[in-house]
DNA sequence: ATGGTCGACAATCGA
């Protein structure tokens, strides 16, 4: 007998506000059909989330965490979440930009939901506090994730703010030293990367081939520009297999869209 | 080289 296998679909999607874009949810739904949605700048605090809006759209459980304005994180599942409350405040900072869970598949899987900080314009720590943070938030993650190495049935997904290949951007040579794609940043990413995840899009799209999941709102038409960048990742312990990846780049011309665009990632687990 | 547009929330701040 073959071992059993099930198919697990799991979408991460800077959403830029929950409540604006709540209804492009079930857009996302119905393009992807995920088990698991992770979103990121939900910018709503915990006392005004939607409670009833995840079961509305099919997903009986979630966790959430957010704050006034800015940040804020959440995780929609159809199968039953347990939250990991053993995670500490990221750069001494309670800014909402974490959430790791249990999810109950057959064999549990742990995901981990991330919101990294976008660190500003000047790309130097001693100029630029918000750069400092994106790093110092970075070093801590991969000293947590390298003291638990190596992870297993474990995914990493979110916005890392951070396009660590040449072909992630739509000019490497323009952006070398723009904030998202410094090689600074590029090397913390890759260094908790390392800690024993795959990156998964890039498990099935060759590396030499373009690969976006942000455009700007500043351009005209961001279709024909096409300055992209993939600041929004799926990694995955080499345990768990990944077979398809859907980047929803229509999602970019709904009505009042994010600057980012759903990725979704199917599973062998 | 510069400025361009969003969202939250009520003047800017963050992206």
């Amino acid at each position: 007998m073959p071992p059993l296998r099930s198919v697990f679909r799991i979408a991460t999607w800077n959403i830029n506000s929950l409540r604006l874009r709540l209804p492009l949810l079930e857009r996302l739904r119905d393009a992807l059909n995920p088990d698991v949605i992770c979103l990121q700048e939900t910018k709503v605090p915990d006392e005004a989330f939607p409670e009833l809006a995840p079961a509305a759209l099919g997903y009986g459980h979630y966790v959430r965490r957010g704050m006034k304005s800015y940040n804020g994180v959440a995780i929609f599942s159809r199968l039953p979440l347990t939250l990991h409350l053993d995670w500490p405040e990221w750069y001494g900072k309670p800014d909402c930009r974490h959430l790791a869970v249990t999810v109950a598949t057959a064999q549990p899987l742990t995901v981990h939901n991330f919101y990294i900080p976008a660190g500003g314009d000047i790309a130097d720590p001693e100029l630029n506090p918000k750069f400092a943070h994106k790093l110092g938030f970075l070093d801590e993650v991969t000293a947590h994730f390298a003291a638990l190495a190596p992870l297993t049935r474990t995914l990493v997904v979110g916005d890392l703010n951070i396009a660590p290949l040449e072909h992630d951007v739509w000019s490497h040579k323009a952006l070398l030293n723009v904030v998202s794609h410094t090689p600074v940043e590029v090397e913390k990413h890759l260094a908790w990367q390392n800690t024993n995840f795959i990156d998964a899009p890039r498990a099935l799209v060759p590396h030499d081939r373009k690969l976006y999941s942000w455009w700007s709102y500043r351009n005209n038409d961001w279709k024909v520009s096409n300055r992209g960048r993939r600041l929004d990742h799926v990694w995955a312990t080499p345990d768990l297999k990944p077979v398809a990846v859907q980047t929803l780049e229509e999602a970019r011309d709904w009505p009042q869209s994010s600057d980012h665009v759903p990725v979704c990632v199917e599973f062998e687990i």
